[in-house]
DNA sequence: GGCGAAATCCAAAGCGGTTTGGATGACCGG
DNA sequence: CCGGTCATCCAAACCGCTTTGGATTTCGCC
């Protein structure tokens, strides 16, 4: 109960060496059950815990994996990191892990990993939003911390430890729908394509339209932030076009709903006039779900994706000699309200 | 550069003992300048840092703050608490400090709290939304362990220390701008009331209506997390009505841009035919900015909170004999183009 | 009865820092 | 020239835990 026992204090109370005290909580064999129960009882008694410091530095690991954010990155992929942090978070918890997180300025990012490493705080990181030019990668091999990959590395995939989803089959069976439905004209927009997901979801877009020997429209593609006026804007814009697109494809709910409403502010009906698909994260704060979600979406937890990302990392820990190790999900095709047949 | 040197080695090359070395980076006087030199440089070319969990060890200070969220509480918190988090981790990260998050079950939440006293995980912790029958303050007093409460717990306001923002007044306010522009039916869809936050947003809606000998219609108050549904299905619910309200006064930009689409939705327009207000928290992928905002709000930055509340608390834990202190931001009074006199 | 194996338990040596309580030597005024 | 003060620096204790390398006891079995 009242706190600020130390092992030292518990194995007088106990008449016992702290190491037996020590191997009776931590479970090793050599000790008999009725010393553990004696020593368990009395550890509850008395509020014992041990700390958390001493053991790390006994131990030699941190029992903690880092996330270090730019805070430019961070702004850029707000709603959805935190969402994988939860998910990853579960994980930790659950493994006896702790999760810490340095916010950082972007010109301090390679410091921050240089002193996760040589102060030894955490035994891992994971690496979110990776670049086209991605470089983090190459710094954690030479500081041989172990880590994971939220996305995918270009040229790099064999060699890393990753978990992605597949965004170019996903936008690419998201555009066939469109196709099927008669759009022609469709519009992307796109997340930033400096960033390897947003790159291969405008290559499954790309692709699909080739493969009906359509080209894409330049004018109609644009890339940003995933904000809501991002949406309404660009959206807005394009339909008060000539020849306005009869569909949106979208990277990001929040983006998603800033284009509806400006479909709406053009008098237009979504799923009549102008059709939206989105890339749908499974944030919680913005349910899609219902009898018929809102939106029609490409839908991937990117909780479920913390979850695995932390899993696959844990074990690197436990286990470095494995091999990396990858999962590539793939994202659900779910129809919604947002989604019709081209107008005639 | 290369990395893996500890103090002894560290010293050993110096020949120095691991007092002065450690006495000479860490800026104690009694190391001439010389010496203090000839250590930094030899430490930068060994590329010496300090373990940090013998440091920890050592000094008896864990260098940490926890933030400890319950799923449920994070599920509704969600982007909020973000953008809080990203502000306290800078203050963190400026003075040396982690944050360790934790993501635990609801029924677990105390164990965790314990935990991070008894195990010395953190020096101090932040408390996230606070409800109306809040009790972690009592175990963390009990505990002795430091804290900050982003919000204020009702009955003990003189006893914690706490940043929150004047929620009963920036919905007075809000309200009365909507009375002057001659609404009179005004909605409310308000967060969970039984959070501190928003029973004083709807003390002060009510409030306002009062002063003007209004009474305030249950009909047209709800309250709920704060989602996009949320918005859109009250807000189209009520829009049916016989009597619809024409304006509505909204938590949460998430939970507006949901009645905005619902307005839509009716053939109506928002800022002309139907009125809108929403709290805004200044979400970095929600901006609301721009010469004129889309939406009138009253606007406070849980970003700025988040980096006053570390402040706060890194304040107390550095003069633990100081008295409990508080700071009640007021939020801007923002218009937008979301208001406009209540229709004829 | 004696002997090796198995079962228990323990003293002490780390882990890598910080900090206390001097030691050493230089410098200075009387 | 000498005691006293400063300025520097150091050896060793300590933080609280894990873990190595025995020591001791118990026990089965020939």
């Amino acid at each position: 109960m009242s706190n600020g026992v130390n092992l030292k204090e518990l194995s007088q109370r106990l008449n016992l060496s702290q190491t037996t005290v020590s191997r009776a909580l931590n479970g090793y064999p050599e000790v008999s059950e009725e010393t553990r129960r004696r020593v368990s009882e009395m550890a509850e008694k008395l509020g014992y815990a041990p700390n958390s410091q001493a053991r790390r530095l006994a131990t030699g690991r941190a029992m903690a994996i880092g996330h270090v954010i730019p805070r430019s990155i961070h702004e850029m992929m707000n709603p959805i990191f935190l969402e994988f942090i939860a998910g990853a978070g579960e994980t930790y918890s659950n493994h006896g892990y702790d999760m810490i997180i340095s916010v950082v300025d972007d010109d301090h990012e390679e410091d921050a990993y240089r002193q996760i490493s040589s102060r030894k705080k955490a035994d891992g990181v994971i690496i979110h939003g990776p670049a086209n030019d991605e470089h983090r990668h190459k710094l954690l091999k030479e500081l041989k911390l172990p880590f994971v990959v939220h996305g995918r590395i270009p040229g790099a995939e064999s060699e890393t430890s990753w978990i992605d989803m597949n965004n170019r089959r996903a936008f690419e069976r998201a555009t066939n729908l469109l196709l099927d439905l008669g759009h022609t004209r469709i519009a992307l927009l796109n997340g930033l394509e400096h960033m390897d997901f947003a790159r291969r979801r405008r290559k499954g877009f790309e692709e699909a339209l080739a493969a009906r020997g359509l080209a894409p429209d330049p004018e109609l593609m644009r890339c940003a932030d995933m904000t809501e006026p991002y949406g309404c804007d660009s959206a807005m814009e394009m339909l008060r076009r000539d020849t306005p697109p009869t569909a949106f494809l979208v990277s990001s709910m929040i983006s998603a709903i800033g284009v509806a409403r400006a479909v709406g502010q053009c008098g237009l009906r979504t799923g009549k006039d102008v059709s939206i698909i989105t890339h749908d994260d499974a944030l919680s704060f913005l349910p899609n779900s219902g009898e018929v979600p809102i939106f029609t979406c490409t839908r991937s937890s990117v909780r479920y994706a913390g979850q695995k990302a932390a899993e696959l990392l844990l074990n690197m820990i436990a286990n470095p000699a494995a091999e990396p190790t990858s999962l590539h999900l793939d994202a659900e095709l779910i129809i919604g309200q947002s989604t019709g047949p081209a107008p005639a």
